[in-house]
DNA sequence: AACTATTTATAAGA
DNA sequence: TTCTTATAAATAGTT
């Protein structure tokens, strides 16, 4: 749309560079605008010329643009996880996971004997079988532990008998040697004593 | 540029819409990446359909534009403050109500007996210990719920026969009355039928 | 900045 | 959606 066709590349004259610049930034500021009011869109557009100088258009709040567009991205890399395809759902999913946290937190709280009032008759007696149950089972895994930890004492004290029963006869013998050894000193020194009586 | 002078305002025959969003959106995409390479500038786009769909074009990281462009906004503050507060900050939640809800879950099934084995001798001990405590407590509430429901319909039955008392000398009275009625109109009928004899 | 020849974008129709 | 085409709009080069 002009004289001469555009090359697509950069304008190397710096004064015609400027001048382009000027004419289709303010159209594209425009062209953004009539998109908005035409169709019904959310735009949100930064230039920055190659001077650092900014300019800006946004149908609405930029940062709610840029936060919407972010979700947006955010939960595109999340669907795989979540198992959506859905834009922006981060914060359903976050209300969901805080809906069962919270159901999840109240029954916690009835096992800890919190808030039981709220709970019927018959709530009470679900709950009632179940701890039961399971401190049956907690009960019987400690027992079943603490025989397994016997077991392994039993084991060791039997191994360190047996290492004993071998060590003794060796111990004794040693002992019995130094004891003779003393002794005989013991004999010579009262000999020698005896000598000046 | 087309057949007819465009009125700058929202489309209303919804097809319409859309067509003119898609030509007019690609045409922007086109203007915008023209704009970067002819001026070298740097551009950000960031397109939501009336539908919610992202288009998006930017010259070079859209995140770095869009710090850049908060820089140059604000101060470097403030940008610190909102640019890293809206969604990083959810995803920031969600994973930590992710980690809790996981962490109470894992408490949970413990509760009904699953997994005991993963947990130590000492969990597993004050395990029992809070079961125990939940236990009697849960049973002491049912058999306050019982003895109060019991009260209950003591009194009810305690009113009820209130109630008889009051109205046994009223009823035995009436009744007596109409039998009395009955026995005269038998005897009546009696002397009656022995004037036939 | 204004002008204008020309290209480009696009509205309407197929 | 895509293509075609008449026409409006944008803009390159000029003044």
């Amino acid at each position: 749309m002009g004289r001469g066709r555009v090359v697509l590349e950069r304008i190397e004259n710096k004064i015609n560079r400027q001048v382009t610049f000027s004419k289709r930034r303010s159209g594209l500021l425009k062209k953004a605008f009539e998109l908005c009011v035409l169709c019904d869109a959310e735009v949100a557009l930064i230039i920055f010329s190659s001077r650092g100088k900014l300019f800006q258009y946004s149908s609405t709040d930029i940062n709610k643009i840029i936060e919407r567009y972010r979700q947006c991205r955010y939960s595109k890399l999340q669907a795989e996880n979540l198992g959506h395809n859905d834009s922006q759902n981060l914060y359903q999913e976050y209300l969901k996971l805080k809906a069962r946290y919270e159901s999840l937190d109240r029954k916690q709280r009835h096992i800890y004997g919190e808030d039981l009032e709220e709970l019927t008759m018959k709530e009470l007696e679900s709950l009632e079988e179940q701890l039961d149950i399971t401190l049956t089972q907690a009960r019987q895994l400690q027992i079943k532990k603490l025989s397994a930890r016997a077991e392994e004492l039993r084991e060791k004290v039997h191994n360190l008998e047996e290492l004993n029963k071998t060590l003794e006869p060796k111990v004794i013998d040693e002992f019995s040697n130094i004891l003779a050894d003393k002794t005989s000193h013991i004999q010579l020194e009262a000999i020698e004593a005896n000598h000046f009586e």
